[in-house]
DNA sequence: TAATGTGAATCGTTTCACAGCG
DNA sequence: CGCTGTGAAACGATTCACATTA
């Protein structure tokens, strides 16, 4: 009957608030004070009213004459958006993307904290070298659930993908980010994201081939 | 007055067909002869009727009574879809996620060349053995040109981002990915599509904090 | 005056419901 | 009878237009 308060926040509204919070950041190292609906938009090729819209899901923040303070505005969007929420993430299967992932140090600076990698190849495990801890493949859902991470990004080849995403869940595992170019039929409760570089090419191609089609 | 006959099928409906497409391969593969709507659909986790939508804006296939053909149906989608052309592909920034797409041997069974590689750090292009021509990167808009490279992805470092953008589509390039965190003003006529880890990664924390909120 | 905040109109996609066909 | 193909309805997001306020 409550609880909700959240959900009405469209998605691709959520989406451009966190882009406008990073380029806040930014705005703020420069010791820019207020900005416009028509600033950000314009910086992120996005019309000024749908920025204005999204800024109005957060509730009212005033300042109606001269555009948005920029410390208040990055402090609303943090607050309404748990932003500063720390999560423990894991990586699963540790070839060349894995590995990379693993080391993504940017991670560290926006509230992700890596703290395992699996990889089914043991021998793999011991000639990366990391301060991360390393784990064979069948003991992830041990670690997801003795370390309480909440994240798993899967790097595994097609296979092995879904059989990733299982032991995953099993371990209780609450989000996903799936490097693999395939389709995983995953538990409602786990909140998931696609990330297929072949898949995101193929559509690249495409849009490509549509685009010349039309300017003929 | 003509050529946007492609124009019509939305967005999400090619990038669905494209994701059935790779299903079919797999059911032909398995010697599947017939598939129906709801098989496919439960297979990706897509309603049934959003597939025979997809399916319609192809134009017709027939087979009214028992489900698609899997080959017809592959055919036709990789014929409207123009999936069956070759696309040169470079990549800039050589880190380790930009090495892993480099080496990437999926691109290559998928219609995808990568022919070169970009790193402002001439001593890097040095240690990186690859049987890929590497280049530092003042050189990317002349080869870019030179060899025809239709499509760039971009693994720069945030601040080098929209730099190497500018340069590439100096050189004519057609497509961009782009993995660094951050927004790229990019030409009209370059295509483009995003893959931010970190800007997924923050969506999948808040759409997790906002499940948690609707769960309590 | 310059910018926000927001109902209302519009646009695009998904879902529904059923007619059409093998 | 089962499953496709497709107009029409429902839904969701964007854009518009303007009242609102420093």
């Amino acid at each position: 009957m409550q609880g909700k308060n959240k959900k009405e926040i469209p998605l691709p509204s959520i989406s451009r608030l966190l882009t406008v919070s990073r380029l806040l950041d930014r705005y703020e190292q420069e010791r820019v004070v207020s900005v416009s609906s028509t600033d950000i938009g314009r910086r992120l090729g996005v019309k000024a009213d749908s920025i204005r819209k999204d800024v109005s899901y957060l509730g009212e923040i005033g300042n109606y004459g001269g555009g948005y303070d920029v410390i208040k505005l990055k402090e609303h969007i943090r607050k309404k958006l748990d932003l500063d929420r720390k999560r423990k993430l894991c990586v699963v299967g540790l070839g060349r993307l894995g590995t990379a992932i693993l080391h993504y140090t940017d991670f560290n600076d926006r509230g992700f904290m890596v703290v395992a990698g699996f990889d089914s190849n043991i021998n793999k495990l011991e000639t990366i070298k990391s301060a991360i801890e390393l784990h064979p493949a069948h003991e992830i859902a041990d670690v997801v659930r003795r370390k309480g991470i909440e994240i798993g990004v899967i790097a595994v080849p097609e296979k092995a993908a879904q059989e990733t995403a299982d032991r995953l869940t099993e371990g209780g595992i609450r989000g996903i980010i799936n490097f693999s170019p395939c389709s995983l039929r995953i538990n409602k409760k786990v909140m998931f994201r696609n990330m297929d570089l072949l898949g995101e090419s193929s559509l690249l191609s495409t849009l490509m081939a549509i685009n010349d089609s039309e300017n003929t």
